[in-house]
DNA sequence: AATTTGATGGTCAAAGATGGTCAATTTTCT
DNA sequence: AGAAAATTGACCATCTTTGACCATCAAATT
């Protein structure tokens, strides 16, 4: 296995329904994977952006710390930022799909439906003769379009 | 026998009744055959596409592997009629709709799932300033997209 | 109070590990 | 011979891991 998805699984563990927040030693965890220390910012870097729903914060120095925060929103209320501040006018393949799996962890949507999202975004589908702005633009409206009905499920059923 | 026909084989052989499911390593496989890797991409291009019934899926970088899904008779059977007599290379946003809207009276898909993939296919996400066959074009992509991802769940085999 | 020191975490670029593409060449089939 | 299929290799793209060097902070020392 990975080392950076040991890595992860571990941090996700400690991060539990209960536990929105966790702290850690950057060395101390590198030293019990046995790895460099900027394999934990690596991890970091590539698994808990704010694209993935989580917020770090950190200190140097004696007693310094990293601490990861997951991000906790009332769904519908999640979803309009989502819409609004996050998609706007045009997105990237990448970002559409941190955003989407986003939605799949918090359980806002199944994890067929997130599948089905992800493979309407993907860079693939978009191999046209079509300038990558307009690309993105579309795949904007398409995202969109999509949180808008998961939206209007969500404001029917609970959540 | 040809080369080909003997890394075809291999695979195949992995891929008995039980196991669904293969994973390998491009490198290692065209080692163990004495070939070029590209070798390996020609093969799995050539035999294993949705055409033949397969699914491929992989990862570039350190710990990258390439997985090969074998879906069942009756989900390839439907999956190509779908893909190339209903989508094909253009369809417009009613007739996309429509089958959309037939695959969730078979429960092929949930509701749910069904509202998403209109939401993605709806002619309002197109309204852009490109010509319409584009639109028509990219939407088939993106549904091809989708449909792929359905019959990677396997959702076929029980309607 | 200012400085030094040790303990932390951060950055970034390079190296390593894979898989992907494509076009040229060779082999096989008709 | 000509077309189709197979094979290879050069070059590309992506993801991971590491290490050298930098920044910051708190406590000890001056």
């Amino acid at each position: 296995m990975r080392l950076s998805d040991a890595i992860e699984q571990f941090i996700k563990t400690m991060l539990t329904q209960d536990e929105q927040e966790v702290e850690l030693k950057r060395n101390e965890l590198a030293q019990y994977f046995n790895c460099a220390p900027s394999q934990i910012n690596y991890v970091l870097a590539t698994r808990f952006t704010p694209d993935h729903g989580y917020i770090i914060e950190s200190r140097r120095g004696g007693g310094g710390y990293i601490r990861i925060f997951r991000m906790e929103q009332d769904t519908s209320e999640q979803l309009l930022y989502l819409l609004h501040e996050r998609v706007g006018e045009t997105i990237s393949s990448l970002e559409a799909e941190h955003l989407v799996s986003q939605l799949k962890e918090r359980e806002i949507v199944t994890s067929d439906e997130a599948a089905i999202m992800k493979a309407a975004v993907c860079e693939n589908c978009y191999t046209l003769p079509i300038p990558a702005t307009l690309k993105d633009a579309l795949r904007a409206r398409i995202l969109k379009s999509i949180l808008l009905e998961i939206a209007h499920k969500s404001k029917f059923s609970d959540a």
